[in-house]
DNA sequence: CTGAAAGCGCTTACAG
DNA sequence: CTGAAAGCGCTTACAG
């Protein structure tokens, strides 16, 4: 059985496939008569507009792509989730594809959905990106970009963050409000924004509280995962330092690191305070369950794909385009793991 | 900057559009020194075929549909992740849609692949889909499906599942072997063949070591959550009966019933030993550990991709495509909150 | 080996 | 208010 076609139904009413299509559309200039005739012809033949013929003729896809650097991760696939049901909303289809961490990848998959003639792409940057051909090339040919979480600060396009720097800063003292006066941090790559603000925000909040900043204690995570964290612990407790709490850069390397630092009879809080950064689920059931930044995944995926949706619809009618920042608020989530 | 189409190229070399055509997919009927020139033009051009014009003409998408009930979800993440990964390599697109686990919306999903013009359709059902009238429009209309992980055995389409009346036995073994001679078992929803086939596997189990089945020892989630799992936990302890042992449908409800027991001052293993489903990432690192059944998920994908994309060149052959059905082996991982 | 023509199913500028 | 015609950019059956 095929598809209804709008030519089927023009002949079942003997009337132009012109008049049929503006009819569905209804069309001020169609007869209140002809529309409510095609329209109930259409619903009797089940008929639906196929896709292909309009994507050809308008040109348009009503499809977007969402790169992440990684799926199976909390942050992550809650922004797909927000992301996915902003656009069925306003009848948008997702194309989700993952960079793993590499810029390469990345780049592959931006080329991916400029020849599957996406409308506009949404992404959060892989680690290591910091070249922005790729996008431009997408800009080059008028696809919109929005970029969310992981952004590239020279990026011509509309951002939607965090505030990393006041986060880390609010982190950090945390722990300084504890009574820690020895604070280590657990730092991520060293060309990740988020990573790098974040380390900012450590920074002048020992500065702020007259604590000395010891670039010894600042220990680098080249990958955001539970190996790399115990890892990182291993090499803290060698050279302690003195340190009597943690500001770690992301919840699972956080937890990462507790395991490490239990399983060598370290104390928390008592010992040592840790504070993470997502406030990823897992964090809440550990032992000691973690204190840690809560930061909006799902609304940040639903404002991203709204920030493109309306970029979308004023390039379409030639309206100027104005990027903006949003800026999305966090907050300290203050559990066990930093008892006073 | 306007995209390149084959009629410039034809213009270009001064031949014909359909030479063209025929030459950049090396047609053994066009010379070879034509398939260098226009391939050469191509790449000059940095032609890319306008897709919209390649699916109207060829009435393929080279997009398939996949429906899960929930993307914020380690195992359902996990298997997005293989499939699309598989379908990167063999050139399609993934549309990923959630079901909330509601039957009506799975629906709706299904609804709007099949107007998009989806080449196929992968699906794990809403934990409630009783009745299969959407899959079978689909089905109407040739358009392959293939199941994974939950499925409804009455659907005649390929299935990749694991033997959860199997997991199940063996999980409910583990815990007889243990010592346990109690075993409780928090269920999933009743319509979910996953939780009614691991419930007959924990039966069976009880059976053959003759222990004693008592319906009341068998608590019903509707859902796959923390709290869930805290719930229950609370209400076996009101009842205890004499419980020392409980298998629990999936891992997330087996850390809230290890969350509420502990808080009760219950000591796991010692008092309750506990097995949960599915070695999510949290079981390993929560206290005491979570043993549970390892269950592949990106495997799961991958192969549930592999097993769609076959069906969908025997259909372009017109070949006869037998459904089959296949199973993925499940593992014990035995951790602190069974030691013997 | 090459190419003219038809057609996939729509939308829209234009004529009446 | 209605409709004939052109065209979006391809692919393919057919003719030469």
């Amino acid at each position: 059985m095929s598809r209804t076609t709008l030519q089927q139904i023009a002949l079942s009413l003997d009337i132009s496939v012109t008049t049929v299509s503006k009819a569905l559309r209804s069309y001020p200039d169609v007869s209140k008569k002809t529309i409510e005739k095609v329209k109930a012809a259409a619903e009797l033949l089940n008929y639906k507009p196929n896709t292909f013929a309009v994507n050809l003729r308008t040109q348009e896809s009503k499809t977007i792509g969402l790169v992440i650097p990684e799926i199976v991760h909390q942050f992550f696939s809650s922004v797909v989730k927000g992301v996915i049901e902003e656009a069925e909303k306003n009848g948008y289809t997702v194309i989700v594809l993952q960079s793993s961490q590499n810029t390469e990848i990345e780049k592959k998959r931006i080329e991916f959905l400029i020849n599957k003639q996406v409308d506009g792409i949404l992404i959060a940057l892989a680690d290591d990106t910091v070249e922005y051909y790729h996008l431009f090339e997408a800009q080059a040919i008028d696809l919109p970009i929005v970029m969310f979480d992981k952004i590239g600060k020279t990026v011509p396009c509309s951002k939607v963050i965090i505030d990393d720097l006041r986060a880390g800063y609010e982190a950090t003292k945390h722990l300084i409000d504890c009574g820690c006066t020895k604070i280590a941090h657990f730092r991520g790559p060293l060309t990740s924004q988020n990573s790098i603000d974040r380390y900012h925000g450590y920074k002048k909040a020992l500065e702020e509280y007259n604590l000395e900043f010891d670039e010894s204690n600042v220990y680098h995570c080249k990958e955001m995962s539970f190996e790399i964290g115990k890892e990182n612990a291993r090499k803290l407790l060698n050279h302690r330092n003195g340190v009597d709490g943690i500001f770690v850069n992301t919840d699972m390397i956080a937890v990462g690191a507790i395991t490490e630092l239990k399983e060598h009879g370290i104390n928390i809080p008592e010992d040592i305070r840790i504070i993470g950064f997502g406030n990823w689920f897992l964090s809440s059931v550990i032992t000691p369950s973690l204190s840690t930044v809560e930061q909006p995944s799902y609304t940040m995926g639903k404002i991203a794909f709204n920030t493109l949706f309306s970029e979308l619809n004023k390039h379409k009618e030639n309206q100027h385009v104005e990027h903006e920042t949003i800026i999305l608020p966090t907050e300290i989530i203050a559990r066990e793991s930093t008892l006073a």
